[in-house]
DNA sequence: CTCTATGCAAATAATTTGCAAGCAC
DNA sequence: GTGCTTGCAAATTATTTGCATAGAG
């Protein structure tokens, strides 16, 4: 569990309980953003099985924490991925079979700056995600 | 009612019901994007009362048929905009009042083709939006 | 007339809330 | 101990589906 993590919950009187840390440990293995059902699906497995309801609590709380990224990719659902150790990226999803595929860039870093002088606003972040057909379903 | 919806209706081998012009109207006087439940409540107000499924599926036709966009915000539910007559643009919404303003750009032209070369999809789409505090919020 | 569209009721699916008991610090 | 956490049950909210009837072309 690394430190950061660790140092985040703590500053945010957060606990370290038994289910939150499998749950993180599922977090920070998958690669992907996943989905509370599936956190919650593979925790089951994982013989650490704990409540959906606590999955959809420890999410929210580690995205007010700033430690998950929430990412939307209009499926009805919300998924969501880790934070640390990653570089900021978004990630492009096939219309055919659902493949997510993470993007190692960002286009915005530049824009944000034009996007607050055109409405005032303070930007604190954005989402982005491309939508399109995979190499096995195109 | 814009000649090139209609035609996009017929070429579907849609109908222009009653239900469905009012809530084409609703739609394209909403500067905007709007949710089901909003597009039902506005007409309701304006006397053409239709069901909410109706809406929701009139909805997905419209998607489907390209004239309509959806929008994701990360607030748990959909919302809808048209595309007839509008610039191919994107939003940015306050995380205080929930204020959204349209963005009148789309930094993502040139960045398609990076995208598909670095991922081999055929890239068919993308959902951008910005959040961040407005004048009043921040 | 024929086929799409609608309303109503009901089913799903995702997410949230209330509350008493449990556990980290 | 004390306060954050959890599980369980139940409530909410968003969206979808089935089916008989109504309406557009």
């Amino acid at each position: 569990m690394p430190a950061s993590i660790l140092e985040s919950l703590k500053a945010g009187g957060k606990k370290l309980t038994k289910p939150r840390k499998a749950l993180l440990e599922i977090l920070e293995s998958s690669p992907l953003p996943i989905t509370a059902a599936e956190v919650h699906a593979r925790l089951r497995k994982g013989r650490h099985a704990i409540d959906l309801v606590t999955v959809y609590r420890n999410l929210a709380m580690l995205q007010e924490l700033g430690l998950v990224n929430p990412v939307g990719l209009h499926e009805g659902q919300m998924r969501y991925e880790v934070r640390h150790g990653r570089e900021h990226h978004h990630h492009i999803q096939c219309r055919g079979c659902g493949l997510i595929v993470d993007l190692l860039l960002c286009p915005l870093k530049k824009l944000t700056d034009l996007v607050e002088r055109q409405t005032k606003f303070a930007v604190e972040g954005h989402a982005l995600e491309f939508f399109g057909w995979c190499p096995q379903c195109r």
